[in-house]
DNA sequence: TATGAATGAGCATTCATTCAT
DNA sequence: CATGAATGAATGCTCATTCAT
């Protein structure tokens, strides 16, 4: 066997193995741990049961992935979004931009979130989560906590805005996943939680934009 | 058996029945539909998990009874909103306040919410919640916008801004299940998404009252 | 339900757990671990396989409860022996009859020995009893090494002696259980590497008694 | 492909074959049928899991050649055995030092006996075993018989005996592959079993030879 | 009523076997 | 020939539900 057909081979599984741990976030974020099936995501990968197994050691293992590719692509995005270029606002409007981009192209990313945070997951997967809170939570504090300084952001403990926002961009991912017809508010309704009531900037570029599709802008 | 004993023996059933219906509401919060097992529900309520079945048909027929609590709930608090004195936007206060009050107490309420969206719960179930999804959105979308008409909440559809501001409280209840420490928000931030910038009324009197509690008041 | 029907109840519960042992014994040797079913368990006891479960938390400690078992009928059968009166020869025939007695009664007793030193067995187990080794071995040492001071046993190492002695029994415990319908040899000739080429001795009373059933003559 | 290639190619083949039944073999001692997984074997053998399939048709095939391999090296063993010089008891003893000789070097050759004897194995392979039974106790049977007409093994029933003696080697056989560290008892030991009491030959030359290996002396 | 023993459908996982490359 | 991806039957285990006590 060539290099070269070894090359395509491992390719070739490397996909695959994307495909099941892309129909796994489907049906986890739509059902949860406990009631996707193992047949379920391989019936939506196109593949038997047995073959998943293959890939990933179990359904939990298959779960942690799972996460953790969504966790990376937070990360991903997050870092991006730090060496933008603009005020501290702008950079805000760019993430919110981003995620309500991701709520709408994959909101099982975040949905599946969700479905960490609760008992429902087996409390491995869980406890690695919370390891990762500290990351994941911040970069967003710290941003919000930048944009208050230029009087961008409403006053108030950052941390609470921060958790706040995230609960609705969660809350949204729920009813995006549940029911993929409904429509999504636009970028400024959700931004009214953090904006100063008597904005020092009138300007919200609103982030027009671009490419950034796949995994780094999925979130 | 004299009557005042069988008047007795219902009563206790009665009791016995709505211990086992908040322990049903407590486990299916916390671990979603599928996960949630009988006998943990029974433990909650500190009886064995057969007798379980002695007030209720099964483990959906249990879900379903949670969940039609939860929005003859929803309903009582609304019709009580609506009957309130005041400005619409103070009527609308007043709702978010008992809301977080209710997220505060027993936000397990509104998890489980959350839980039948997801294909987690039996597909019954979730037909039922889609029939009362009109009852449930419509009062809150017309408070809304009879405020929007006295200029107290921001312009716009205003089925949009009760779908966010939803999303919100049901991010919201998925923290404080998970971790009851943590903190809510305080109402004013969460009412920044429904707020006029240049609100007319700068009265916000955030409803200091009263002994609400109990079944009605707990959303 | 007064004590008396709690007793009961309890007493019931062990012989079910009891009967469960004894099936999965039989099974066991038989089949050895991995290739006996729970199912094959289940209905040898006349149960369904769920109820294997309520009695013992898997097959791997349905196994480990079985060898336990063996080794405690072991361990008090030995200790028997060695509070009989006789000089030590009568005393190792004793035990030999005690255990040929026990090959034509429960010859699986044994025959679960030899799965668990095989790799078949869950490695679990398999530790468990090299832990026992000692228990097992030591007393037939010792009771050889007095009969040879005494001459009535061949000179040589007594472990070597016990060893032989030991692999001759567990060989016929396989022909036993395979074929049930094949005769064991006489306890001299199962004596035959044991005792001295001319015997300071000629009795070999040959043990004729007694009642010495159930649990503990049963090796 | 010239006729030198393909002789080759054929020898090269029977190696891998014969490799994989030695593999087999070993596998099979050490977990029995059911718990030998075909992985196992293939990495035993250094090759894919999926050529096994190239040399046998499946498992039980596999199984069922390890088994006739042991049954024909027991046969050659007897033929020669039976045309060597000397007195029936000297015959004896040199099948009995050959057969010392097989469980010390390859102790697995008569394990997997004593698995294909239980239900582990498939019935087919235990069927097929029992055909042979014969042709394996009988020459033993007569060499017994032979040398109890001269008084030189103690009397009883030959075929008691010998079912004793294999009892024995069987067990042996099994703590040799277990523990392989474990030594065997020395040749006097094992035929105090079948040796007269007052021995009428003094010798026992124990058969000091030769190269006997392989498949042949084996066993 | 109340308990928990009993059942069996459903699911995750393993592994012999097949087959495309 | 050789590999390992792919399949699916088989198996241990869980848990909702039933029912005898």
């Amino acid at each position: 066997m060539c290099p070269r057909q070894a090359a395509q081979l491992e390719q070739l599984k490397g996909e695959r193995r994307r495909a099941v741990l892309r129909a796994a976030r489907e049906v986890f974020a739509r059902k949860g741990y406990a009631a996707a099936k193992i047949v379920d995501i391989a019936a939506a990968a196109g593949i038997s049961h047995g073959l998943v197994h293959h890939y990933f050691p179990g359904k939990e293992a298959l779960f942690a992935a799972v996460i953790q590719e969504t966790v990376e692509a937070w990360e991903t995005l997050v870092a991006e979004v730090r060496q933008q270029p603009g005020t501290p606002w702008e950079r805000l409007v760019h993430l919110c931009s981003r995620m309500m981009r991701g709520l709408y192209d994959e909101p099982e990313h975040l949905l599946v979130i969700v479905h960490a945070y609760t008992e429902d997951a087996a409390l491995a997967v869980r406890d690695g989560l919370n390891r990762y809170q500290r990351q994941i939570d911040e970069p967003l504090v710290a941003l919000i906590e930048e944009a208050q300084r230029d009087g961008a952001v409403t006053p108030g403990p950052p941390e609470e805005l921060a958790r706040a926002w995230m609960a609705m961009v969660k809350g949204l991912a729920i009813g995006r996943v549940m029911n993929p017809a409904s429509a999504l508010p636009p970028l400024e309704l959700v931004l009214r939680i953090l904006k100063a009531s008597y904005p020092h900037s009138e300007t919200t570029p609103l982030e027009p934009s671009n490419e950034d599709r796949g995994r780094l802008g999925s979130l």
